[in-house]
DNA sequence: TTACATGCAAATACTTTGCATATAA
DNA sequence: TTATATGCAAAGTATTTGCATGTAA
């Protein structure tokens, strides 16, 4: 999808992209397509292809961020400042929670250098968590 | 690839991974397996494939670096601690390399509140490039 | 000799898209 | 009524894998 201009195009509020919306206001970390559908599936059935575009369509918007882990799947979330980021184990890949983010002062000096203006970032941690390590080291 | 258990296996020193190994050292930018490949071919001919394999390989054994990007694919630079970040242009997909990386004290912080032993991160901004925002408020 | 590396083609997995139909405004 | 949303199936794209063959140690 190349249309950057972000017109404010004719927008429809339909049932769907209603609830996908309500879905992810719930959820406090990002979700993929795939989670979002099964979840939205249950209360009213939709095609995957609806939650992909509606995805797509929130995020060029800005109401949500989307982010690729090292999974390889995207993951949306609603876009506020209270945002979370992810420690991920590279063997169980298990996820857990970051406390807070410490990137929105440098986020003004970066935009002070550069010009941009700065609408976001895509932060992840990865390591071993507690217990593969010990498995690890008990392997050797 | 769910071979989690890091053996150190026996490890044949091939010509096709020496190349891969020195093109890498080489860049200063994260590179994707395609134009890795579109550069090692040149040299010596080989299959894509052996260059993801190569990239597994390498990622595994902690010598490179694997991030995946806004534009869904994965990038692979020289695990070093003068690592590179980006800032991505959401209109143009311009990047440019962000100056420092403000995240080695975080993560000896994360450490400790988690357990996790941190192996590293992924960090990418976004947003849009002065001459991208130029266009667009005159188009308005 | 033997285990690991490679080429090739086919398979995967996530995501996008074309087209016909349904629906909100 | 009319433009946009949706379902369905097919296509796209980056990546992975099975198997036969090649090659370093």
């Amino acid at each position: 999808m190349e249309t950057h201009v972000l017109k404010s195009a004719d927008v429809k509020s339909t049932k769907k992209r209603n609830l996908l919306l309500s879905i992810l206001k719930e959820e406090k970390q990002a979700i993929t397509a795939e989670n979002l559908h099964e979840k939205a599936n249950k209360i009213l059935p939709m095609n995957i292809s609806t939650v992909y575009r509606s995805l797509a369509f929130f995020t060029e918007k800005g109401i949500l961020s989307k982010n690729i882990h090292k999974d390889g799947k995207a993951y949306y979330q609603i876009q506020n400042h209270m945002h979370q980021h992810t420690l991920h184990c590279t063997f169980c890949h298990e996820n857990i929670p970051v406390a807070q983010c410490p990137l929105t002062e440098l986020e003004e000096s970066l935009s002070n250098e550069t010009g941009y203006k700065i609408l976001g970032h895509t932060l992840q941690f990865s390591g071993i968590c507690p217990s593969c390590a010990k498995k690890q080291s008990s392997q050797e």
